[in-house]
DNA sequence: CCAACATGTCCAAATACTTAAACATATCGC
DNA sequence: GCGATATGTTTAAGTATTTGGACATGTTGG
């Protein structure tokens, strides 16, 4: 008995884990200098940290920032080359992420 | 000649109009109180203010700016019905806008 | 080793976002 | 119309984020 009652999850519930990773993916994005960040990228390019903060508006110090931002939530992966750290995105992480949100979205219909 | 030299699209050119959309949809769900308003919708489900605001853990004029962050970004959609505003997911308008940057992260390899 | 360079980190100021109370507006039942 | 209810808006304070300069670390070439 009781087995038809569905509790509602609570809001203050955690967040499933697999909405983790879309989070920070998500908080990334939201911010237009990141936004920009990704579009600089060419298909297959890997850009460094100076040609970055070169195209961008900012300064070097505030595009580090944002770079960090963009690797932690797996927008970006990166690599130290010599005195270079080169940047990429991320394909992988980045379609399974937002692959997460949309079967959500679908199965919300 | 010269059609063999491709500019790279300035930093601080204008973002795509395919990605105004999607930039809305990454900041309104950069929050975690809105994802776990969007987390709160059963499938089809549609939740009127109140309902959403006894879930959660904020005032209800709190959550009444998340849900307009969430409306304006085209996460929810929203019709008044009597006193009530009920809300549910825009599923096709989220759909639409995850697939364009899927479709950018694809292109991207 | 050392000078030049690339990048990361720390910090304080500027800016933006979030919050909740108070108030305003709209709808309903009677 | 009137009181009760549901929601939106304004506002001011609190909180978090962003920014760039100064400094620290690591790497390379000579």
């Amino acid at each position: 008995m009781f087995n038809h009652i569905v509790m509602k999850r609570a809001y203050s519930d955690a967040i499933p884990d697999e909405w983790k990773s879309m989070s920070r993916v998500f908080s990334a994005l939201g911010d237009e200098h990141r936004q920009r960040i990704l579009l600089s990228f060419d298909p297959g390019e890997q850009l460094n940290v100076g040609q970055i903060a070169s195209l961008s508006t900012l300064s070097r110090s505030a595009v580090s920032h944002h770079l960090k931002i963009l690797r932690e939530a797996g927008v970006l992966a990166s690599e130290k080359r010599g005195k270079e750290v080169y940047f990429w995105i991320d394909r992988l992480h980045l379609e399974q992420a937002l692959a997460t949100v949309l079967d959500y979205v679908r199965r919300s219909a």
